[in-house]
RNA sequence: GCCCGAGUGGCGGAAUGGUAGACGCAGGGGAUUCAAAAUCCCCCGCCGCAAGGCGUGCCGGUUCGAGUCCGGCCUCGGGUACCA
C-alpha cells in the first residue's frame, strides 16, 4: 500500500496554486477585501520556526478569511537594510548587499516550501532601490510639511574603532569589537517630529479596541502624559550666562521638601562649567561612559557631585539650596533638571543619604506616621494625606488636590506654568551607516541644507565600497559625496547619514497596496486595501514598530498618500508570543560569549569537542545563534507537518519552546488522516461534492453528524478567537471519532471531507489531497467555509455537577429545560447529599441552571 | 531601575467565577507480528491498601464556589528610543 508522501503531494498542489493565480489578489469595489499581514522578516538567510509559526497563523486567517468570501490580500516582502548585512561585510568581505539578495533568495524558496497562501507579485525588499526611492520621496514631503527637522542628539562613540555603535554594541560600557569605554558624543541629526503627535498617538489609542490591552498599555505608558509644574530656581550668582535653573516636576506640592536642584551631566549649565573646573569635568566624562541607553543610565550607581553653586527656593530667597550633577538624570526628558524631594523619592532619598544631604518630609500617612528613615514616603497621588508643611493653606489632602492647588498657586503668583510634558521624544532617524536608505538632502556652502529633486530620485548607494575599516564607508566615498547642489549647481556634498530601520518597516503594508507605484502609493489602491485588517506579529514590536508605523501612516495622510481613514493603519492586532530555544556560547580570549547554533552542538560540544555553556531559553535571534533550522524538518516531514505542529498545543500569544518531540507525533497523524482517506477512497461512489453544502450533508449517522456539527463550530471558534491549539484539538478528536465509527463508509467519507476543508488552513496540501481522493472536486483552496447545521448544535439533556460546600461530590443528568424547582429536588434526593446533610436541612441551595448545583451545610 | 506580560501533571497545554488537568507528548500494560517497524486498544496529577485527603508559583482577601476577581510578594520573559 502507498504511503502519506508529503514531498510530492506538497509540491503538486502548490503548482495547481501558483497555475491557477489562486492567491494573486486584485482589486474589487464590488467585494468586501480583507488585508492580511504578518510582520516581515528580516532576510537572515535562513527560516527559524519563529517565522513558521508567525507565518502559519497568518495563513490560517488568510485562507479562512477567503473562505469566508473576502477578497483577501496577503502580501510578503523583506525588511533588508540593516547591520548584520554590514557585520557580514566585515567578516566575510562579501558587499552588504549581495549578502542580503542572496539571503533573500535562500528564504523565499524556504518560504515556498511551506504553502502560504501568499501572493508573490507583491514581492519586494527595503533595500530595492524601487523602494527606498520612494521612502525618499516621503521624506521629502514630510521635509515639506515640516515634520523633519535637524538638532545635535547624542550617540555611543567608540574612540578606538572611531564609530558610532547601537546600544546593541555596547557592553557594559564597552565597545564590542575595540573593548574601549565608550564616550556619548553630540551629533546633527535629523528628526522625525513625532511628539507633536503625542496626544493624538495617545488619545487614539481608545478606538484600537481589536488590540490587545498590554500593548495600548504599553504604547500609553510609552508616550507618558504627566501633568506638573515648570518654573525656574534662581541662580544666588549667574554663572556661565545662565541666571535660573529651568525644572519640571510632577510633584510640585512636594517643594517645601526640596533637597537639592539636579543637573544633567549633558545639560548645558553643566557643560559650560565642565570648562573651568576639570574635577567636573572628568566626573562627567566618568558619567558618560555608560552609553545612550536608558537602562545602562537607570541601572548605573546613583552617583553625583556638588558643582559649588547654589539657587534660591522659589518661595522663600532666603532659602539656599546646593546644585549637584547627578548621573540618573536624563537630559532628553523635562528641563535636564530637577529638584530632589528625598522625603517623597526613594531615588532622590537613597542620593541624599549617600551625600549627607537634608530630608524634609512634607506629608505624613493619615495612619501611623512615621518619620523618614531608608524608605521615602511614596504613596498614591489619590491617597489622603496629613500636610506637615504646605504652602497654599492645605491640611488634609490627596496629592492630586496638592499639586492643583500649587499649579494654581504658582501660575497666579507667576513664578511656574503648570505644563502637559510627554515622556515621548522625537524620532532620531540618522544613523552612520551604509546599509540603508540615503537621506535625500546635500549641503551646499552658501545655500545650506537642499533637499534632493524629486526626479533625481532614488539616490542610490554607490556599489563599489569597502568595510576594511571602521566608520561609514559613505563618508569617504568621494565620488558619490561630491554633487552639485541641486539649487545652486555649485558643488556640494551629499548627506551621508542613512535611515533608521524602523522607517522603512513603518509604511512597507501602505506600498503593499501598489507596489510598482511611481508615488509612494497609488491612491485608488490604497483607499481600497487599506487597512490592515489583521496585523500578526512579535510581541517585542508593541511599542517602537507599532508607535513609529502610526505616525508615519499620520504623515502620509497629511501627505496625501493615505486616506484619512487609514491614520490607524492597523484594525486589529495579534502579537505571538516568541519561539525559545536554550542557547549555546563558550568564550573568547577576553571573556566575551561566543555563540553556536543548535545545529553545531552535539551533546553538550561542538565537532571539536570543545564543551558549551547553556544558557536558558530565550527569543530565537540572529544574535543568540540559538535557532532551529526549519528545513530539515520540511524535508523529513513535510510542511504540513511543520505547521501543523506549530499551531497545536501552545496558546499563540505564548511563547513556546522548540522540541522536536512534538514534530513526529504531528507527522504520525496527518499520515493517520491521509491513510483513513486513502482506505475509504476505493469503496465510494465518484459522485462528487464540489460546493458549501448545509454540512454535515452526506453524514447520516446521528452521532457523527452532530460531532460534525460541534467540530465545525468549535474549530471556526478556534479560529476567529485565535485559538488555534484548540481547534487542532478538536480537530484531533473528530478524527479519532471517525476512525472509531461503526457508520457506513459513506458516512465516514463525508466526515473526513469536512475534517479536509477545516484542516485546509493549517495543512493546505493534506486537505486538498484527501478533499480530491474523498470524491471532492475543484480546489479546496476556491470553497467556502463549511457551516454547521445549528439543530445539531443543540443538547437536550445536561449533566450538572452537584456540590457540598463548594466540593464536587456528585452529578445529575437531566433535561435541559427542567425547571429549578425540580433540580433542587432531584439534588437534595442524592445519595452523597443525603450523606453531607446527615437528616439536617441545608443551610443554603444553589442552583444555577445549566451550570451547578452547590449545597451548603 | 522603570513599563508590560507569564507561571496549572514528568512535558506542551484545556477550562463564559461553576466537575481542574480537554487534546497531544512522554511513560506503563495489552493486541497484531516468526521478530521488528507501523498500526490498534486500555491505564496514566500527588499521597494513601482503602475510606479519604492534598493539589493551578508564594502569602492574604472577596465569594455558596477562585486557575479565573482584588491586595502584597517571588521567579522567568519582552521592551527600555542605534538589534530587528
Amino acid at each position: 500500500m502507498s504511503r502519506y508522501d508529503p514531498a510530492a503531494i506538497e509540491a503538486k498542489w502548490q503548482q495547481h496554486w501558483d497555475t491557477e493565480e489562486v492567491f494573486k489578489a486584485k482589486a474589487d469595489p464590488a467585494r468586501p477585501k480583507y488585508y492580511v499581514l504578518e510582520m516581515f522578516p528580516y532576510p537572515s538567510g535562513n527560516l527559524h520556526m519563529g517565522h513558521v509559526r508567525n507565518y502559519a497563523m497568518g495563513d490560517v486567517v488568510a485562507r479562512y478569511k477567503a473562505a469566508c468570501g473576502f477578497n483577501v490580500l496577503h502580501p510578503m516582502g523583506w525588511d533588508a537594510f540593516g547591520l548584520p548585512a554590514e557585520n557580514a561585510a566585515m567578516e566575510r568581505k562579501i558587499h552588504p548587499g549581495s549578502w542580503t539578495y542572496a539571503n533573500i533568495a535562500n528564504m523565499k524558496a524556504q518560504f515556498r516550501s511551506l504553502g502560504l497562501s501568499l501572493d508573490w507579485s507583491r514581492e519586494f525588499a527595503t533595500c530595492d532601490p524601487e523602494y527606498y526611492g520612494q521612502q525618499q520621496a516621503l521624506f521629502l514631503d514630510f521635509l515639506e510639511k515640516g515634520l523633519v527637522y535637524r538638532k545635535a542628539a547624542v550617540v555611543n562613540w567608540d574612540p578606538v574603532d572611531m564609530t558610532v555603535l547601537a546600544n546593541e554594541q555596547v557592553e557594559d560600557g564597552r565597545g564590542w569589537r575595540s573593548g574601549a569605554l565608550v564616550e556619548r558624543r553630540e551629533l546633527t541629526q535629523w528628526f522625525f517630529r513625532i511628539s507633536d503627535f503625542s496626544q493624538e498617538l495617545l488619545s487614539a489609542l481608545d478606538g484600537l479596541e481589536n488590540w490587545p490591552d498590554k500593548v495600548r498599555t504599553m504604547q500609553a505608558n510609552w508616550i507618558g502624559q504627566s501633568r506638573g509644574l515648570r518654573f525656574g530656581f534662581a541662580l544666588e550668582t549667574p554663572a556661565h550666562d545662565h541666571d535660573r535653573i529651568e525644572v519640571f516636576t510632577t510633584r510640585p506640592d512636594t517643594l517645601m521638601g526640596a533637597s537639592f536642584v539636579g543637573l544633567s551631566p549633558d545639560h548645558p549649565l553643566t557643560k559650560a562649567l565642565e570648562k573651568d573646573n576639570p574635577d567636573l569635568a572628568a566626573f562627567c566624562a566618568d558619567c558618560r561612559r555608560t552609553g545612550t541607553s536608558e537602562e545602562a543610565l537607570e541601572k548605573a550607581e546613583k552617583r553625583g557631585m556638588d558643582t559649588g553653586l547654589r539657587v534660591r527656593h522659589p518661595l522663600n530667597p532666603d532659602w539656599h539650596l546646593p546644585v549637584w550633577i547627578a548621573n540618573f538624570i536624563l537630559m532628553d526628558y523635562g528641563t535636564g533638571a530637577i529638584f530632589a524631594c528625598p522625603a517623597h523619592d526613594q531615588r532622590d532619598l537613597d542620593f541624599a543619604r549617600k551625600y549627607d544631604l537634608p530630608v524634609t518630609a512634607t506629608f505624613e500617612a493619615l495612619t501611623d506616621p512615621q518619620p523618614i528613615a531608608d524608605t521615602a514616603l511614596v504613596l498614591p497621588k489619590s491617597e489622603k494625606v496629613r500636610w506637615i508643611n504646605h504652602f497654599t493653606g492645605l491640611t488634609e489632602a490627596t496629592g492630586d488636590e496638592a499639586i492643583a492647588a500649587t499649579i494654581a498657586k504658582a501660575e497666579t503668583e507667576g513664578w511656574g506654568t503648570g505644563v502637559t510634558q510627554y515622556r515621548l521624544r522625537d524620532w532620531g532617524l540618522s544613523r552612520q551607516r551604509y546599509w540603508g536608505c540615503p537621506i535625500p538632502v546635500v549641503h551646499c556652502d552658501s545655500c545650506g541644507v537642499v533637499p534632493e529633486k524629486k526626479e533625481n530620485l532614488p539616490v542610490k548607494l554607490p556599489e563599489e565600497v569597502s568595510f576594511d575599516r571602521p566608520g561609514n564607508p559613505l563618508d569617504r566615498h568621494d565620488a558619490w559625496r561630491n554633487v552639485p547642489c541641486p539649487a545652486c549647481g555649485a558643488p556640494a556634498k551629499r548627506e551621508t547619514d542613512t535611515m533608521d530601520t524602523f522607517v522603512d518597516s513603518s509604511w512597507y503594508f501602505a506600498r503593499f497596496t501598489s507596489p510598482g507605484a511611481a508615488t509612494p502609493t497609488d491612491r485608488a489602491e490604497a483607499d481600497y486595501w487599506m487597512n490592515v485588517d489583521q496585523y500578526i506579529g512579535g510581541v517585542e514590536h508593541a511599542i517602537l514598530h507599532l508607535l513609529y508605523s502610526r505616525f508615519f501612516a499620520r504623515a502620509m495622510a497629511i501627505c496625501g498618500h493615505l486616506p484619512g481613514t487609514a491614520a490607524e493603519p492597523f484594525d486589529a492586532l495579534f502579537t505571538q508570543g516568541m519561539v525559545t530555544h536554550e542557547i549555546y556560547q563558550t568564550r573568547d580570549a577576553q571573556g566575551r560569549p561566543v555563540y553556536h547554533l543548535p545545529s553545531d552542538v552535539t551533546d553538550g560540544r561542538l565537532a571539536d569537542g570543545t564543551a558549551v555553556e547553556t544558557v536558558p531559553s530565550a527569543k530565537m535571534s540572529k544574535s543568540k545563534k540559538n535557532v532551529v533550522d526549519p528545513v530539515g524538518i520540511v524535508n523529513r516531514f513535510g510542511a504540513d507537518t511543520a505547521r501543523w505542529f506549530m499551531l497545536s498545543d501552545s496558546p499563540p500569544e505564548r511563547d513556546v519552546e522548540w522540541t522536536d518531540a512534538g514534530a513526529e507525533a504531528a507527522h504520525k497523524h496527518l499520515a493517520r488522516v491521509w491513510r483513513m482517506a486513502s482506505e475509504l477512497a476505493p469503496s465510494l461512489p465518484q459522485a462528487g461534492e464540489s460546493s458549501a453544502e448545509a454540512a454535515p450533508k452526506g453524514v447520516s449517522d446521528a452521532a457523527l453528524a452532530r460531532l460534525a456539527a460541534r467540530t465545525i463550530h468549535d474549530v471556526t471558534q478556534g479560529i476567529e478567537g485565535f485559538a488555534f491549539n484548540t481547534s487542532v484539538a478538536k480537530l484531533y478528536a473528530f478524527t479519532a471519532a471517525i476512525q472509531k465509527s461503526a457508520a457506513p463508509a459513506s458516512d465516514r467519507a463525508a466526515a473526513l471531507r469536512i475534517l479536509a476543508r477545516l484542516m485546509a488552513p493549517m495543512t493546505p496540501h493534506l486537505a486538498e489531497e484527501v478533499w480530491t481522493m474523498l470524491g471532492g472536486t475543484g480546489l479546496l483552496a476556491r470553497l467556502p467555509w463549511p457551516e454547521a447545521d445549528p439543530a445539531l448544535l443543540v443538547d437536550d439533556t445536561v449533566t450538572l455537577p452537584i456540590q457540598v460546600n463548594g466540593k464536587r461530590r456528585s452529578e445529575l443528568t437531566v433535561a435541559k429545560d427542567m425547571p429549578k424547582a425540580e433540580i433542587e429536588k432531584l439534588a437534595l434526593a442524592d445519595v452523597a447529599v443525603q450523606k453531607a446533610l446527615a437528616g439536617g436541612a441545608p443551610k443554603k441551595l444553589i442552583v444555577v441552571p445549566g451550570r451547578i448545583v452547590n449545597v451548603v451545610v
